[in-house]
DNA sequence: ACTTTAGTTGGAGTTAACTCCAAATCCGAT
DNA sequence: ATCGGATTTGGAGTTAACTCCAACTAAAGT
């Protein structure tokens, strides 16, 4: 598969695709003759996980550790399992967040006309 | 309240309080007789509120732009609650995804030694 | 009257994560 | 055989969002 077709798929630019390559946060790929990258099946598999990593907030950096470790063999395997947990929490707590934040824009939004408008009032004349 | 107040309870450093400002994100801040800040209760809210939307994702440019409607009044009111609307929308959105990397990452975790090791072995030798 | 300590400004520097570019190459089609 | 389109590389440029700095001022403690 071409570098175009994977960005098509994933919604990445080709930019990008080189980008992490070149940065290792994804194995070197597979080259046909005429030197151009040709994505197999493992591509897909760690683009796809990447894409959604990134999407949920995880950073580069820490997908870059993943992903080398991957690439170790065997024996990094608790290693890579105690970072899927790590980040797991981190993107639990994430979520929470943002839905408290959820809810208290739900707040904001049904209640603006009562609440929002004494806070306009007090915007000329603030004291305290 | 100082500069050095707000910026420990809100978790902000004082530099992005005063670049907060700086950029219009909050309103400009009273001062006291020897020209320092001096916060007041809508800088809290104010400043409790663009906390929140950042951590949940939401760029500084549209808070910026939410923060300038409110600050010239009443007949902006609809054009806010708008932009809450589908900052709301945007929220929700993300929070589905991540949702869903979260269920990814929990499969990934509890099933990482029969899934993940074919993967590992394939890694030596991709050819498709 | 000094010395901390906290605050001020304008502006420069940093970081993460891309994004763009020019010059070169290759392949398929006319 | 030449043209157009996709791809390659190394490296430079961009963007968002801070973060840091130097030089200064002002109040508070000893």
């Amino acid at each position: 598969m071409t570098i175009a077709e994977i960005a098509e798929k994933y919604g990445l630019s080709t930019d990008t695709l080189r980008y992490y390559e070149r940065i290792g946060l994804i194995p070197p790929v597979r080259r046909n003759k005429a030197g151009n990258r040709d994505y197999g099946e493992m591509d897909h598999r760690v683009i796809g996980f990447v894409k959604r990593m990134r999407q949920a907030g995880v950073s580069v950096e820490s997908l870059i550790e993943y992903t080398k470790l991957l690439r170790q063999g065997a024996q990094t395997r608790e290693t890579r399992k105690a970072i899927l947990r790590e980040q797991r929490q981190l993107l639990a707590a994430r979520i929470a967040e943002m839905q408290l934040t959820l809810k208290n824009l739900d707040y904001k939004i049904t209640n603006y006309d009562t609440v929002i408008v004494e806070a306009e009032n007090k915007l000329s004349q603030e004291e305290s």
